[in-house]
DNA sequence: AGCCAGGCTACCG
DNA sequence: CGGTAGCATGGC
């Protein structure tokens, strides 16, 4: 028996916020491509994920976006061009979404892993074993660029589902196995909501003033409603 | 002027 | 296991 309380959630963020059209993809006519989950379509856009997907770790999208920006005319985002790319230029282009040392190691990984992949989606338990890539990078890769069956859990969704007392635990796993539990088993509605969650959470679950007591913004206090 | 983003690895007890 | 230091940019 499942607990509609999770998909009643959904409902109510696509009718507050409508579709997402995640994954962006930067060379799309509208990079958010609401409604369309046919995507990615190339072989390069594929491996934009990648990219995306670990540029964006703790970071905001909009600096991940710069680095992509940046990176996109040195690479055309095919592996082969980012391993044939001097290191210290790409470390140079993704400095925008922090940690270029380490995020250099890891795109560099990550397309060494892709092109030996040879077309072939990989397993979780495989993608996790690349450095880089722990449960969320290898859920919204898996989700988004394989439309493999893997709800993804981020920061905002501990906060938000742990505000609304569904849950007291603050464990990747168990908390993906709620979601997968309690929700119907369609790749469309894993993917447009846990992008629906990081809108939501941005704008009323930032840690800043939800970590406050004393916040004279009471709005962002407020549970979804 | 601080505080914090669409985390991960490594290492601690 | 759970907890956390370190990573080292730019917007708000």
């Amino acid at each position: 028996m499942k607990n509609q309380f999770y998909y009643q959630i959904y409902k109510k963020l696509l009718k507050a916020y409508g579709p997402q059209g995640w994954w962006p993809l930067l060379h799309l006519p509208q990079k958010y491509h609401c409604g369309q989950f046919d995507l990615p379509k190339t072989r390069n856009e594929l491996f934009e994920i990648y990219l995306g997907a670990i540029l964006t770790q703790n970071t905001t999208w909009r600096q991940a976006e710069i680095a992509l920006n940046n990176l996109f005319p040195l690479t055309g985002f095919a592996p082969e061009n980012l391993l044939a790319l001097d290191e210290n230029r790409l470390k140079e282009a993704i400095i925008p979404a922090r940690y270029a040392n380490q995020k250099s190691n890891y795109l560099q990984t990550a397309a060494r892993f892709f092109i030996d992949l040879k077309e072939r989606a990989p397993s979780r338990t495989e993608i996790l074993k690349v450095k880089g890539i722990g449960n969320e990078t290898a859920d919204c890769i898996l989700l988004y660029a394989y439309h493999q069956l893997e709800f993804v859990i981020d920061a905002y969704t501990y906060r938000i589902f742990s505000h609304l007392g569904l849950n007291d635990t603050h464990n990747y796993l168990t908390m993906k196995q709620l979601f997968e539990d309690n929700l119907p088993q369609h790749v469309p509605l894993y993917q447009e909501y846990h992008a629906l969650i990081v809108r939501h959470g941005s704008l009323h679950y930032s840690k800043r003033p939800y970590g406050k007591k004393d916040s004279t913004l009471g709005f962002y206090r407020r549970s979804f409603k």
